[in-house]
RNA sequence: GGGCAGUUACCAGAGUGGACAAAUGGGGCUGACUGUAACUCAGCUGGCUACGCCUUCGGUGGUUCGAAUCCAUCACUGCCCA
């Protein structure tokens, strides 16, 4: 996988860049939808693909081992054609997981130990297990195992679990070198920084990682309860940091803004499930600004849901339809709130990525930032 | 015509002398959601000049220190018998 930094921003740190990935190129800055379990929820992959013009999505270690299993995706011949997603995939490797279920996990030197959520059995996660799982998932970017501590974590937490994770870093380095690609495509494997909100084990993380010479780089442990302000800071301390020639992936971040705020300070790749779970539960990002599609305020708005058009949902279906649907809990209300919510996504970012190569990105993020956060 | 059962907040429905502005569910309103155990979760849902006051449990009149709860009567609803 080849990285081609295309154009940098004078005033910012943002870069323009290209993913060269065997299954097709990734413009970046990209925002790459969660598919946790082997689907986008609620969104075909041809709306994906056609659509919402997604070009790379996430899948997850954790959920896909427990269900369906490594054995019948190795059998399927991969996630790719399991899903019907041709483009790349990026898993993560379930060490989120080890922190959100934090009442059934027990983290040792060997790995950490969970119960499954679906029937309470017992299992362990290892640098290497992972490794190989992803190698049956068959993920074109397969991520290491790492711990994600809150964000209020003392020092010395932060620091024992930092030191934990750089040495299931290089064990997941190690086996990933002594294995091989299962159905005949490279994969590549991304380290993940971690450091809670120290800046000097920040930097020292980023120095490990990059001293492992992949093809791209996580910033991981953010926006998991420390203010903004902390986590662009972070941000700007890791890049500064990493090499610059190969991409940088934010993990698990954000809201538009946070996005835009990171593309500044040097950020290529994003994943975030608030496009998909929070259009589930009606929340609508647009062009004009957030919209809570359930207050009776839409009832009657037979306007698009997105004057922009940025996909045939905001077109076809007015926001009172639309208002109806989620009130009426039918399933087609949260398809089209999750085909809009990630359109306007993967919108946000190529339209960031067209300001960074015409050279005003920085006015930009200022205007349309003021609109998009607006509360309608 | 006779008998029995019932009438509680937007709806359904508990409560059968004081702890009742009244359980619970639905509906409604508002909010939350950041590498998805999430079509989920939380709060509010009689009125007000709000840590207190006022008006409510079909209507009216009683009993009682005190009534959604007991009595009388009227109205309406359902079921059964003629």
């Amino acid at each position: 996988m080849e990285f081609i930094l295309l154009a940098n921003d004078k005033q910012t740190s943002a870069r323009a860049g290209r993913l060269v990935a065997g299954r097709g190129d990734v413009e970046t800055p990209v925002f790459m939808p969660v598919g946790t379990a082997g689907t986008v929820k609620a969104v075909h992959a041809r709306e994906l693909r056609e659509e919402v013009r997604a070009r790379i999505i996430l899948g997850n270690t954790y959920h896909l081992y427990l269900r369906p299993g490594a054995s019948i995706l190795r059998a399927a011949g991969g996630l790719h054609r399991f899903c019907g997603w041709d483009g790349p995939i990026l898993t993560d490797s379930g060490g989120f997981q080890v922190f959100s279920l934090a009442d059934s996990r027990k983290i040792t030197e060997e790995g950490v130990t969970f119960r499954s959520h679906i029937d309470g059995s017992l299992h362990l996660f290892t640098p290497e297990n992972v490794m190989d799982i992803q190698r049956a998932i068959g993920a074109d970017i397969v991520m290491a195992l790492d711990e994600c501590p809150p964000g209020q974590s003392d020092r010395a937490y932060a620091r024992t679990s930092l030191e934990r994770t750089q040495r299931w870093l290089e064990r997941c380095a190690r086996r990933f070198d002594e294995t091989e690609a299962l159905y005949g495509y490279p994969q590549s494997l991304f380290p993940i920084v971690q450091g809670c909100a120290y800046p000097d084990l920040r930097e020292q993380a980023a120095e490990h990682a990059a001293s492992l010479q992949r093809d791209g780089y996580a910033i991981g442990g953010l926006a998991v309860g420390e203010p903004a302000e902390v986590m662009y800071e972070m941000i700007e301390r890791v890049n500064k940091v990493l090499p610059t020639d190969k991409p940088r992936y934010l993990m698990g971040v954000g809201t538009p803004e946070n996005i835009l705020e990171a593309i500044a300070r040097g950020v290529d790749m994003f994943d975030c499930v608030m496009p998909t779970r929070n259009g589930r539960n009606g929340m609508l990002f647009t062009t004009e600004g957030v919209i809570n599609i359930k207050n009776k305020k839409w009832e009657t708005d037979f306007s698009p849901l997105d004057p922009a058009l940025l996909s045939f949902v905001d077109g076809d279906y007015s926001k009172a339809y639309v208002h109806h649907l989620i009130k009426a809990r039918e399933i087609l209300g949260l398809q089209i709130c999750s085909i809009h919510n990630l359109s306007f996504y993967l919108w946000l970012v190529r339209e960031a990525r067209k300001r960074i190569m015409a050279g005003d990105f920085a006015t930009w993020k200022t205007a349309t930032l003021k609109r998009i956060t607006t509360r309608l």
